[in-house]
Order: structure tokens, then sequence, then C-alpha cells
DNA sequence: TAAATAATAAGAACTATTATCATTAATTAT
DNA sequence: ATAATTAATGATAATAGTTCTTATTATTTA
């Protein structure tokens, strides 16, 4: 993958917050830095990036977010707001039981809280 | 609301199977029985059964998959042949952590074991 | 049995995303 | 430094999944 000047917006926009953007708010916000920019090179470079492992991507709901925290944690999502909030929590028994019990090799837990954060509880 | 023989077949047709069905699943077994059938009825009325807690509505990925166990659990998804098995797992101190720890209302839990089920490790 | 209205079929519209392709920019060899 | 090579890009078409619109039909109620 060579460098590119696109490219590296794209991650530094990404890296740049903890919302967990969307692809169109990517593109957004990437205009303002290069109004030439177009959607299509922000979507084929965020699927690049994740693919190589440099930022993350999840689905929340049907829409694709980026995350630049790669490693493995949770989230909580506001029902109000939307807001997704990191978590870190221990899931190593989780693991071990569904493995023991299902005969299910765990690779990776995928967890969402929903419920209210603290503004809207 | 008011009884129809679309909205009931399709209910069934989503009670029929651990498959966790699509939409577009539901819309091919239920044109076997009533051929007229538009896909924009089983959308509409998926939505309804799902929104009056009849069946449960969830997202693999982007696409929308409805399940006849409305009852909480959670999903082994096998990262080689894509099924869905169900699981129940207590997540009852999860939840009592995440409450204290970060002042959020859990209301719901939705976890995802991604891995390789029996068949394919 | 007729009036009221929820449900439907057909298809347009919409959202998120991927694909195509001619042009441009980054890298490499000269 | 310059030309050759090819990955990256912009523009836009295409696709998948889903919702919306509207005239018609089926279910319920009076």
């Amino acid at each position: 993958m060579r460098f590119s000047q696109k490219r590296e917006i794209i991650k530094n926009l990404v890296r740049s917050t903890n919302t967990h953007p969307t692809a169109d708010w990517v593109f957004h916000e990437a205009k303002q830095i290069v109004p030439n920019i177009s959607l299509g090179t922000v979507y084929r470079n965020l699927k690049q990036l994740s693919g190589e492992g440099l930022i993350r991507k999840f689905y929340d709901n049907n829409v694709a977010r980026y995350d630049w925290n790669i490693r493995p944690h949770s989230h909580l999502k506001c029902s109000s707001c939307g807001d997704l909030i990191d978590v870190k929590v221990s899931n190593k028994n989780f693991k071990k039981t569904i493995q023991k019990r299902f005969d299910f090799n765990v690779s990776d837990v995928e967890i969402t809280f929903i419920g209210k954060c603290s503004k809207h509880n």
C-alpha cells in the first residue's frame, strides 16, 4: 500500500475522535481539508485501513462505524442519544464457557450494552 | 392491529425456523404459499411484528434478521458458514458492573461470539 | 350490507456501499 | 531529473437492503 495524502487525512480523522464516525462523517470532515475528495475514496480507504488493521470497523445497526481503538473492547450504546462509549470488560470466563459448552472456537466477542447514558437517566 | 392472512403467514414462517431469517428469505418462502405477496408487505409486517414484540429483530452486520425467540439470548456466529446459534449466557454480573462503573442504565445486552462452529474447527 | 379504514401490490425513492473507468499522482528505474 | 509503471482518485453508475407512496382490496364495525 503506497502513500497517499487522502488516505493519510482519512486515517487521521478517524484517529481524531471518540465518536466512532461513519464514512459520511469522515467524508464531510475530509472535504474541509481537501474539497475535491470523493465519497468513493473515503469508502475505499476506510476499507483498506481496516483491512490492514490500522483502524477498526464495526456495525451500529445497519451502518458501518470506524474506530481508532483497535484493541478489543465493548460499547455502551445510549438508546436516547445513540452515543457509543468504549468500555473494556473482561470476557475470559465467557469465552471459556462457550468454548466448552458448544464446541465453538471463539475468536472474537462483540458486546453492546444498550441503555441510558449518564446524561439520559 | 387487525387480522391479516399475510401477516399470519409471515409470523408463522419466522416461527418455523432457527435460521434467523432475513426479510428476503421470508419473502421467498411466503411466495410459495401466497404467490402474489409483495416484498413491501413482508417488510411492513416484520416491522410491525417486531414492534409489537411478537418476534425479535436484530442486525447481522448490515442486514436485519428476525427471530421467533424473543427471550434475551446471545448468538454464536460462525465465521466460516455464517450460521447463528442461539445461546443463553447469564450476564447479570456484567450488567451490574457496567451499571456501577459507568453510571449507565443497562436495559439490554447484545453479545455475538464470533468464531468457528463445530463443523468448521 | 354498507361505511370506515387497515392492509396490500406495485413500484418509486432512499440510504449505505461497491464497482467501473478514464485520469492523476506516487514510486521506480533510468 | 525524467520517463515508465501502476496504485490512487473523481465522477458516476450500479447494487443491496429497506422505506415510502398511492390507488385498490380486505377486514371490521355499524
